[in-house]
DNA sequence: GTTTAAATGCAATAACGTTGCAAATATACA
DNA sequence: TGTATATTTGCAACGTTATTGCATTTAAAC
């Protein structure tokens, strides 16, 4: 699928801001931070055009953000909410990559009496095999 | 045990300010915010040893740090490390509480082939059982 | 082409967090 | 108890991430 094709199904409008993240974002087999993205686009876009680009992407989920720790924030193409499709993320402490982890299904977990479940973040820490790689 | 008992055990000096975060710390049944813990500290700490004390405290596992999305950062007391007691966060979108759910443990997840597994944090988020009551 | 609502860029602002340095303090030892 | 020393603290400055308001620009509908 096209990126414009995807704007265009959800009733956006399409920006080339917007159009260039999800295209960078979907042809890509890991999830970039800002920077990584901006660097991959042509056009040069002002910081807020790009958050707000994310946040209406997100809304719409046509991406998802992952973030490690307190400040490394990623985005990744698809929608991870659907319960069935929960999906855990990679973390790589070498090279600072994050992927997803579809193999990696997240269960429904064992909650204490009268909580409510609405889902999981799961960053899962290691070293990828490139790094580990002699 | 007495919270400047525990900065003893850890061979660092007993001052105030990390007496103070470990004793409120401990005595809190869910984690807590910068902003919670100073609050309920008589002394007026600066952010900057705030930020140094939890450090140290973090670094000697005396406490550990989760964090919610982007920018909730809470503190709660112990180590969540040593691979057979890692656990579960739960974070409840109402009231923005934290609180660990050591009865829900992490098992160490099936990574692809050449990884290797460092740890991981797992935040579930929902509604906890205060404020899903009528 | 014109209209209109939405998106963008810019400036200002806020929160979070770190670093360097001088002053204060906890511990060890006399 | 007093003194020496290394550590910790507070302050100021700085940097990054993120948000908001407003004027300008642009995409889409007609």
């Amino acid at each position: 699928m096209k990126a414009y094709e995807v704007l265009v199904n959800h009733g956006l409008k399409r920006t080339s801001c917007r159009e260039g993240i999800i295209s960078v974002v979907m042809s890509s087999n890991q999830a970039l931070s800002e920077e990584e993205i901006r660097s991959k686009l042509p056009g040069n876009y002002d910081r807020t055009t790009f958050y707000r680009s994310f946040k209406t992407l997100e809304e719409n989920k046509i991406i998802h953000k992952i973030v490690v720790d307190n400040l490394l924030v990623k985005y990744a193409f698809g929608n991870p909410v659907p319960a069935d499709s929960e999906h855990a993320h990679f973390f790589c402490v070498d090279c600072n990559t994050v992927q997803c982890l579809d193999s990696v299904h997240i269960d429904k977990p064992q909650l204490p009496e009268g909580y409510a479940y609405a889902g999981t973040d799961m960053i899962i820490k290691g070293v990828c095999n490139k790094c580990k790689a002699p």
